[in-house]
DNA sequence: ACAGTGGTTACGGAAATCCGTAATGTCTTT
DNA sequence: AAAGACATTACGGATTTCCGTAACCACTGT
C-alpha cells in the first residue's frame, strides 16, 4: 500500500469521505487540498523535499471562486503533473461520465485510474487504489466501455469538434470562419452544414439542439 | 447536542463524510441510509420502537436504479416525514440552489435547515446542526436571498420545461402547438421567444443550442 | 376611475438553419 | 489521358430562430 498520498476535492464532505477511506485503507501520510494550484504546489515541494506523493486522488471539476487557478481543472493539473511527474500516479475521482474526456485523461494524461462518483464510488475508488498499487490501471463500470467499445464507428474527430464547436455557441458560419482560420478541412459553410445533416441523421436529430442534446448524453462531448 | 441522528445520503463519500463530521460533534448514534425509503422505514421503526431520531439529514437528489421507491427525492421523503413526524428535525443537505425549490421545503414541508453542498458546506452543516439543535433554522448563504428575495432572476419550473422540450428536438412553434394542446400558459410562439431570450441572457448563451449545451452541463436538464 | 406595472400576444425584418441541387476538385483506376 | 468515385464547395429557397417594437390584457394602488 501506499504511504503518502494527496487528496484534491473543492467539497468539504467528500474531500473528508475520501480521507476517512484512505485512513481505513491503512495509508499513514495522507494531506487534502481543495485547489488544484495547490496540490501541484504541495506536489512540487514534496519532490525538491525528496519525499514525494506516490498517488494523487483528484477531482475534474472545481467550482471557480475569488482565487484565480493556473490549473482550474482536475485535467489542466493531470496534464501537468504527467509531464513532470510520470511517475506519480494519478487517479481522476469525478461525477464526470463522458466518454471522450475518459479516453483524453488515459490516451494523452497517462492517468492511472478513472472512477466516477455514485453510489459506490467509494467501493469502486478501493477497488481503484488496489489496481493502482499493483501497478494496473482500473475504469468504473460507468464508462468501462470507453475504450472496448462497439459504438461510435462512423463519426470521427472533425464531427467530434463540430459538435464541440456548436456546443459552444459558435454559428455554422462562425464554424467555417474559424476553421479557415485554422486550415481545418473541409472549412466551407456548406460542408459543415452537410456534415450535421450526416449527423442528424446517424442519430435521429430533429435539428441542431436536439443533436447536441443526444451527443452530450452519449458523452460524446 | 443530539443523540440520534440519520444520514440519508445516495453518495457514498459524502455519507462518509457526513458520518465523520457528526461523530467529532459527539453524536453518539448515527445511522445511514442510501435510499429515502430505507430513512422513512428506519425512522417509523425506530418511533414504534420508542427511540425515536431527533434529526435526519437528507440530500434531496437520489440517483434511480433498480429498486423502485415511494420516495424517490428527498422532496417526497420531508413533506412525508413533516405530515407523520413532524416533530424530527430535518436538515437538507444538497447542491440544489434552486430558490423555489427551498422556499417550498421551508414553507411546506418544515424543514429546519438548508444547506448548500459546496466548498464550505461541511462548516455551514456545522452551523446549522448547532442552530437546530437550539431550536432555530438555518439558511446557507447561497440561497439566504430565498425569503428576503429582492432578486428574482431564477428559472422555474416553466423554464425547465421549456429547455427539455428544446433538448427533445422539438421547434419553438412544435412547443407552442403543444403547450395550447395540453393548456400551459404561456403558449404562444412570441412569449416562447422571449422567455427563451431571457434565460439565454441569464446564461450568457450566443444561441440555443448553446443555451441547451449549457443547462445540460449544469444539469439543470 | 385612472395611470402604472408586468405578463401575454402579435407582427415584421434580419439572420441563421435546413435541405436539395449542381458545379468544381481530387484521386484512383485503367 | 479519360472515366468514375467521392469529397468539397457554391447557390437558392423554405423554414426557423432571433430581436425589436407595440398592442392588449389583468391587476395594483395614493
Amino acid at each position: 500500500m501506499f504511504k503518502k498520498v494527496l487528496i484534491a476535492e473543492d467539497m468539504e464532505d467528500i474531500n473528508k469521505g475520501v480521507h476517512t477511506l484512505l485512513i481505513e485503507l491503512g495509508i499513514l501520510h495522507i494531506e487534502q487540498v481543495q485547489y488544484c494550484d495547490d496540490a501541484y504546489l504541495k506536489i512540487k515541494r514534496a519532490g525538491l523535499d525528496n519525499d514525494p506523493f506516490e498517488m494523487i486522488i483528484t477531482d475534474l471539476s472545481f467550482k471557480a471562486d475569488h482565487r484565480s487557478q493556473t490549473y482550474p481543472t482536475g485535467q489542466a493539473l493531470a496534464e501537468k503533473l504527467n509531464a513532470e511527474f510520470p511517475e506519480l500516479k494519478v487517479i481522476v475521482y469525478s461525477v464526470e461520465d463522458r466518454l471522450q474526456a475518459v479516453r483524453t485523461l488515459f490516451n494523452q494524461y497517462h492517468i492511472d485510474a478513472y472512477v466516477c462518483k455514485s453510489r459506490s464510488g467509494l467501493k469502486n475508488l478501493t477497488k481503484a487504489i488496489t489496481e493502482v498499487v499493483n501497478g494496473n490501471t482500473f475504469l468504473s463500470p460507468e464508462v468501462s466501455n470507453a475504450f472496448h467499445s462497439t459504438n461510435e464507428l462512423e463519426i470521427d474527430d472533425y464531427d467530434i469538434s463540430l459538435l464541440e464547436n456548436l456546443s459552444k455557441g459558435l454559428s455554422q458560419e462562425e464554424i467555417s470562419a474559424l476553421y479557415k482560420k485554422v486550415n481545418i478541412s473541409p472549412a466551407s459553410l456548406s460542408s459543415i452544414e452537410k456534415r450535421l445533416n450526416k449527423l442528424r441523421i446517424q442519430f435521429n436529430a430533429n435539428n441542431a439542439i436536439h443533436l447536441v442534446a443526444i451527443v452530450k448524453d452519449l458523452g460524446l462531448i
